[in-house]
DNA sequence: GGGAATATTCCC
DNA sequence: GGGAATATTCCC
């Protein structure tokens, strides 16, 4: 029932964080500490991904030189494989963590991310690697990046952003929107297919309860 | 494969957290809101769940008087009835949301918690239930917008004005993507009932013929 | 890509 | 029971 996401707590298990008291500021010299879990999980997914198959069939794996990985299928990836490590099947979520734990996307033809901490065979410092989120505590965001200028400028600028990112909403949207018609298309062309497909099936099978009388 | 948690999307759909940007102190009026989804799934397992069965096999129903639950087996709770709804099967996770949003136990004997807006028959209410965490830092929303200044002028209202359709545009996108998912859904219920009575029609004719012959 | 809300886990 | 870290979702 619920195996679906247990596979990992075993493989991974003693998943002690301990990361959360060693305490102190930030730029300490890498201290050894355990891995967060989504850094562990992605790992062992390459591990036992990467060799898989033919590369004709492959879904992900370390890239050749095993210093970043390549989602080579985003669909089977995010159908199959994700669910098997995580609690959910979105390729966006997986991409947001990655983003989290700095990782680059280093293609724009290609799914393929790097870390500098993140290679094969070094799981031993994964550890290494944490979270962006830096001082939660502190001011918010807008008011640290306007407090260096003078605006007047700084906000004609965000507002341009926000007028950048509208727009970008807007296009996805409508790309979105012809898709999702395009799948309603496809739903009524299957649809009109099972009609005909029972009506002809209830002709032929009246045929042959006549005959057979 | 990963539908374990996709049952309860379709349920509640439209999840639309609007929570967010409703702005503003603490101590308003009641007002109306889309509820948590925690809040809204517990309530669905609660209808879903609590005529079911006897009392002998009950896993968790509302209480006699409808004003809270009990979960009365807290073992088959967790592994059977939590995975539909949520993505763990930990009861502790579960309380841990029931805390968050202020349920209280009222027994030491029985799992069974209330909330004052959390009963039976008044699922429009659940909107009024809110996190406890408060505050999470000093400066509210409506702070970011600091928008009427008397900055530079004349292209900037025809800036505001541009920005103004697109979000408007914006919004109409978003409720014509809700209904045309509305309608995928729709189209694909119907597909699931034609493939069915497309079995169903194949198997009695072949009955007929066979006791034809 | 990332901010921020909610969910889940871990720990006291 | 709840603080706090990590995970997942939602949105820009």
């Amino acid at each position: 029932m619920a195996d679906n996401y247990n596979v990992l707590e075993l493989n991974i298990g003693l998943g002690n964080n301990n990361n959360s008291k060693v305490g102190g500021h930030a730029g300490q010299s890498p201290r050894q500490r355990c891995p967060a879990p989504f850094l562990l999980k992605t790992y062992e997914l390459l591990e036992e991904l990467s060799e898989n198959e033919k590369d004709s069939t492959k879904i992900v794996s370390w890239n050749a030189e095993g210093t970043g990985f390549v989602v080579w299928s985003p669909a089977e990836f995010s159908e199959l494989t994700l669910p098997r490590y995580f609690k959910h099947n979105n390729f966006s979520s997986f991409i947001r963590q990655l983003n989290t734990y700095g990782f680059k996307k280093i293609s724009s033809k290609k799914w393929e991310f790097k870390h500098e901490k993140f290679q094969r065979g070094c799981r031993h410092i994964l550890g290494e690697i944490t979270r962006k989120k830096c001082e939660p505590s502190v001011f918010p965001a807008y008011l640290k990046s306007s407090s260096e200028e003078n605006n007047a400028t700084s906000s004609m600028e965000e507002n341009n952003d926000h007028h950048q990112l509208l727009m970008e909403e807007n296009k996805n949207l409508k790309k979105e929107r012809l898709e999702l018609q395009m799948q309603i298309d496809e739903c009524k062309t299957l649809e009109m297919k099972l009609l005909e497909c029972l009506s002809q099936f209830m002709d032929s099978h009246q045929n042959k309860v006549r005959r057979l009388c």
